[in-house]
DNA sequence: CGATCAAAGTTAACAGCGCAAACATACCGG
DNA sequence: CCGGTATGTTTGCGCTGTTAACTTTGATCG
């Protein structure tokens, strides 16, 4: 009965099984409840409360999830220049888990997810210190990291046409390669 | 009894009665149903079925009324260097109101907020080519709206902080010049 | 002026939601 | 074997968006 076996009342790993059925609702573009996530797993509605304190917790462990993955994607990508198209093509990907590891209000401060948010932005930070050894690679990173983060808003906002991975691939290489070479007029601050 | 007098029955122009209800409470932070829009503005919980067809649509009509605020806004800051500074500004000053302009599905595609949405791209690129008639203007505004929707939304979301408003009109611009000034190394595609 | 009709409100009701409290079951250590 | 605790269940509350049926009102027209 080691990790997942139901024996008829208790669930064997319900707090990995809800996760697993979550990520799946996500993934599938459902409408993604409490009740709904407890029912996919064969449970009850409050099952879950045994296991996360309320939704915003089964939430956040999902986010955390999420960032480690776009993490790992990331991490795959390589080459500096392509970390802006894994980016937007994770988003774009997993639409409804993106929205999930951002666009919440997201005030909790010690959390898991927190921590792998960190995680990123330290690692383009040094991806980013490595490509270009005489700038700010502070700012550099930041701006990077809006650049792309706001191209994958973008897109799954409909304000940009996300219909085609290639030309969306291509609209992030152009338009990266544009500002990098925008250069002087109206720059500064 | 020409635009807002309430008689006792009807209203008056509930339709513009809901809509700034509305506004106040997403200035307000208040939880927005359109239940508690309904009562805010004297009226039973389904008397704005009268007028919008649902709750997308009156956020819809919100968000139109948010594009056009943004664009004044962005108008205003005239200079090209400051748009991304007023862009950010105005995410921060009205959060929630940006949320629902943004963060939304919205596929809706004959609407007036995308419309307006529209009018903005096209300012911008506008601007953009003034300023860098040498550049790619498409891309170069794509560009540079990713950047700065990302900045708004990072600080948004506390990957950024967004406690001063000083302190975040210094990073936009940073930023901006950090990522305008990187050059060469590993930009393109 | 009075009848009528559509516009613009109302209440009632439904399903679904997050969540809390009280209760039931089954495994685990004494 | 027995009791406690972790982990389930059922029940119920107040909220949500939305529909249906009803009522009030102001406007139009003979």
């Amino acid at each position: 009965m080691s990790t997942s076996a139901r024996d008829g009342y208790h669930h064997g790993d319900l707090r990995a099984a809800l996760l697993r059925s979550a990520t799946e609702m996500l993934e599938e573009g459902e409408p993604f409840s409490l009740r709904a996530v407890a029912k996919r797993a064969g449970v009850s509605a409050t099952a879950p409360y045994r296991h996360y304190a309320d939704k915003d917790a089964l939430e956040s462990a999902l986010a955390a999830e999420g960032f480690r993955d776009l993490g790992e994607r990331l991490a795959a990508a390589g080459e500096f220049a392509e970390l802006g198209v894994a980016y937007v093509a994770f988003a774009l990907e997993r639409p409804a888990l993106f929205r999930l590891m951002f666009g919440n209000p997201c005030d909790d401060a010690n959390d898991e997810r927190v921590r792998a948010a960190v995680d990123i932005r330290r690692f383009v930070t040094r991806l980013v210190a490595a490509a270009f050894p005489d700038a700010d690679a502070r700012a550099l990173a930041t701006a990077g990291w809006a650049l792309v983060h706001g191209l994958a808003f973008l897109h799954l906002d409909g304000k940009l046409p996300a219909g085609d991975p290639a030309e969306v691939a291509l609209r992030v290489r152009t338009s990266t390669a544009a500002i990098m070479a925008a250069g002087g007029p109206a720059a500064a601050g």
